[in-house]
DNA sequence: TATTAGTCTATTAATTCAATAGACTTTGTA
DNA sequence: TACAAAGTCTATTGAATTAATAGACTAATA
C-alpha cells in the first residue's frame, strides 16, 4: 500500500493539472476539494516544489501551480519521492539496494528472479501514468 | 517493500521444499541457516501451519514440514497471509477494499484505472511464482 | 503597512513492525 | 513412567515509521 502522503501528493497533482498553466491556486482550496488536512499538505506540496514538479508564488494571489507539463510526472517518480522504492525487496532496488544476509549467490537466487520480474513490470507501468495519461482515462472510461 | 515477515516466510519455505517429503525439521535448523530470529520464526511458522501450507510434528523427532505441494504454494498467498492486500490502493483491492472519500465515481477514476492495472499484472505474476517454479528458477539461472 | 499566503522547524500522537519472554502441551524414548 | 525434546500460545516491549499539529517566520501584493 503506498502510504496517505503519496496518495494525497497524487490527488493534489491532479487536481492541479487540470487547473489553467500557472495559474496559483491556494493550499487551502487543494486541501478542502481533495479532504486533505491542510498543514499536512503544505509539507507535501513543498517536497514537490523542491523536486521541480510545482512552482508556488507567494503573498496575495499566491498559490501553487505545475511547473513540469503533465506529460513529464509520473507515478513511479512521485511515489519514489515520497514512499522510496518501488521494489518488494531491498535486492532488488536500484537505488536503496541491500544485499540479503543469507543470499550466497543473487544471480541463482529464484526467488529475487520473481520479484525483480515484478519490479520491472510495475516500474514500466507506473512510468507510463503519467498525470495527463491519467486525466485522459479518467475522461474516456465511464 | 513486503515485510520481514514475509521475506522470513519466504526463505523458511523454499529451505523446507528442498527437504524431503514429510520430513519434519526443527525450527532452529531453519532459524539457524536462514538468520531468522528463532522465536519470531516459531510465530510464522504457526501461522503457516493455521493457513495449511505447512504441517508439523512435536515431540522428539518433530520438526515442521510442507503440507501442500510446492506447485500449489505461490507468492501472492503468502504476502496476502502476512502482509494483507497486494494492491497499492484501499479500493483496488478485493478483500479489504475501502472507498476514497474524495472520489465520486470510481468508473471515472484515472489514478484507479492505472493502480487496479499495476495490482492486476502484479498478482499474476505472483500466483505464477510457485515454491516450485522458484526453486527451478534457482537451479536454471547461471 | 496591513494582510495574505507560502516556508520552516519542532513536536506529538498513532500505528505498525520486529523481536522477546515465559509458561504450557505434546510426544518419543530410556 | 519420567525426562527431555520440540512445538504452542499469550502477552509484552521496544523501535521505527506514518500521520498530523502547532506556531513562528518570510515574502509579496494592494
Amino acid at each position: 500500500m503506498i502510504s496517505k502522503k503519496t496518495k494525497y501528493a497524487i490527488n493534489a497533482l491532479v487536481y492541479l493539472a487540470k487547473k489553467p498553466l500557472q495559474q496559483p491556486i491556494l493550499i487551502s482550496e487543494i486541501a478542502e476539494h481533495e479532504h486533505i488536512p491542510q498543514k499536512f499538505l503544505e509539507a507535501i506540496l513543498l517536497n514537490l516544489k523542491k523536486d521541480g514538479i510545482l512552482a508556488s508564488k507567494k503573498g496575495k494571489g499566491g498559490g501553487y501551480f505545475l511547473l513540469k507539463s503533465p506529460n513529464d510526472v509520473n507515478m513511479a517518480d512521485v511515489m519514489r519521492l515520497f514512499d522510496g522504492p518501488i521494489a518488494l525487496l531491498p535486492c532488488v532496488t536500484y537505488k536503496y539496494y541491500q544485499k540479503c544476509e543469507e543470499c550466497t549467490d543473487e544471480d541463482s537466487c529464484g526467488i529475487r528472479s520473481v520479484f525483480l520480474e515484478v519490479r520491472n513490470h510495475t516500474v514500466e507501468l507506473l512510468k507510463k501514468a503519467t498525470l495527463a495519461e491519467i486525466i485522459k482515462r479518467g475522461e474516456s472510461v465511464h
